[in-house]
DNA sequence: TTAATAACCGACTAATTTAGTCTTATTTCT
DNA sequence: AGAAATAAGACTAAATTAGTCGGTTATTAA
């Protein structure tokens, strides 16, 4: 139902947090998780998700945490969702990665490529708009 | 992960069968069933839910079956999207309707408004976008 | 006026996906 | 050494989606 994941509006309001409770050193899952009052397992994972993808910076140890790696004019909401839905994509066949069965339908399907159009549409959105404007 | 239901699918591929196989006579779900190689029943329910919105116009009994109730370059994918799939929308704090359970984040929660935007800014690929372009 | 055909409707089941938990390992600071 | 933090993966639970089934109503044609 063209719905955002939970994972992915975590990514967006974690980022958020970080964004504007910027102080110098490293903010910590489990300070993300108790604003929010979300488990800190769940949000931990988000974050690792972030890191893999070099949207956050971590540290690990005592004085450890996540830190934004670029401004926050600088994060599309759409590397957020990647990081976090690596297959968001409106319908399988599209998919630039990973995309292992064959769709049945392949032979006499001529939406493919309008839907082609209009996922590239939708990128641009979610690539124009950044964390900064969300703040 | 901002994915398509099924059911959309299933809408634009009858739609733009309907659109394309436009003999005077109605369509039946059967034939449209056969032609995609879907189950009947499922099919079915798609059709009725395209009825009930109005995008088709259906006709019991013998003769009976499915007409687009418009020229193809009248029905945005939009239409075809939220006859099948009403709660469509990225998240749920913004349902325009039926909007039952209160956001937990509701007081702290800025990303509400410019996910609005952006929630807008899809409609409007998904309204620009005709079935007449898809065929 | 009956038999066949086709839409209509709602409850149900199965399958898939998403959300969330648990456990263990590794790094780093003091 | 010990505490605090990230990292990672397997696992479970919950929710959603996909698909099925049974029965009803309307319409046409023989």
């Amino acid at each position: 139902m063209l719905k955002l994941s939970k994972k992915s509006e975590y990514a967006l309001m974690a980022a958020r947090y970080m964004a504007i409770k910027n102080h110098g050193t490293a903010i910590t899952a489990k300070e993300i998780a108790n604003n929010f009052n979300l488990s800190y397992e769940l949000i931990s994972k988000v974050l690792q998700s972030l890191s893999k993808n070099q949207i956050v910076n971590s540290y690990k140890g005592v004085k450890g945490g996540y830190i934004l790696s670029k401004s926050p004019a600088d994060i599309p909401l759409i590397d957020l969702i990647r990081a976090v839905e690596p297959d968001y994509q409106i319908v399988d066949c599209l998919g630039y990665e990973n995309r292992k069965e064959v769709c049945s339908y392949e032979e006499n399907c001529t939406i493919k490529y309008p839907l082609a159009m209009v996922q590239q549409k939708i990128d641009k959105v979610f690539f124009e708009t950044k964390l900064s404007h969300i703040i």
